[in-house]
DNA sequence: GCCAACGTTGGC
DNA sequence: GCCAACGTTGGC
């Protein structure tokens, strides 16, 4: 099993609204290294770390797994919709996603800060990474252990 | 709200 | 194919 980090800006759309609807289709993501992930990296049960992105208190809320298997993200067909992509058709999709389904809440949010204060213990850890601005990434088992472990001491 | 970082676009 | 301009992300 994979693991992985997933941003989201919890005013669009939090760990409470994913655990509310059970399951998400990710839709709109347009940068191709985070689709390249989602399209060639994840496989159904991957888990996931939630992250919450543009937010006071910025950090990871919650896990979520992988919920289906990569397919077309429909947004990019859609005219009316804000990803509409015109370059984009059936026969050639330029857009993948894949479904996030809801695992569990974290008691409290493990915020960057306290993820930046055991950077050295995460090795090379993408979030951390100075200017990094993927919203979807790769963790490793050893990453996302500590960090979940920063969850469940106190 | 500011602005650094950085991906994308498009003129040449 | 270079690279300046532009748009977006996201921490602060």
């Amino acid at each position: 099993m994979r693991h992985w980090l997933m941003k989201s800006e919890p005013d669009e759309f939090s760990i409470d609204d994913l655990q509310r609807v059970g399951t998400e289709p990710w839709t709109g993501v347009r940068n191709y290294q985070a689709r390249n992930f989602m399209r060639d990296g994840m496989k159904p049960g991957d888990r996931i770390l939630f992250y919450h992105s543009n937010t006071k208190v910025p950090g990871v809320a919650g896990i979520a797994e992988v919920a289906s298997k990569p397919y077309p993200d429909p947004t990019q067909f859609d005219p009316g919709s804000d990803y509409h992509d015109p370059r984009a058709s059936r026969e050639a999709p330029r857009w993948m996603l894949v479904d996030v389904g809801f695992v569990e809440k974290l008691p409290e949010v493990v915020s960057l800060e306290a993820i930046k204060a055991i950077a050295d213990e995460l090795d090379d850890f993408a979030l951390v990474r100075r200017g990094n601005r993927l919203s979807v990434m790769p963790v490793t088992a050893g990453q996302y252990t500590r960090i979940l472990k920063l969850a469940r001491r106190s």
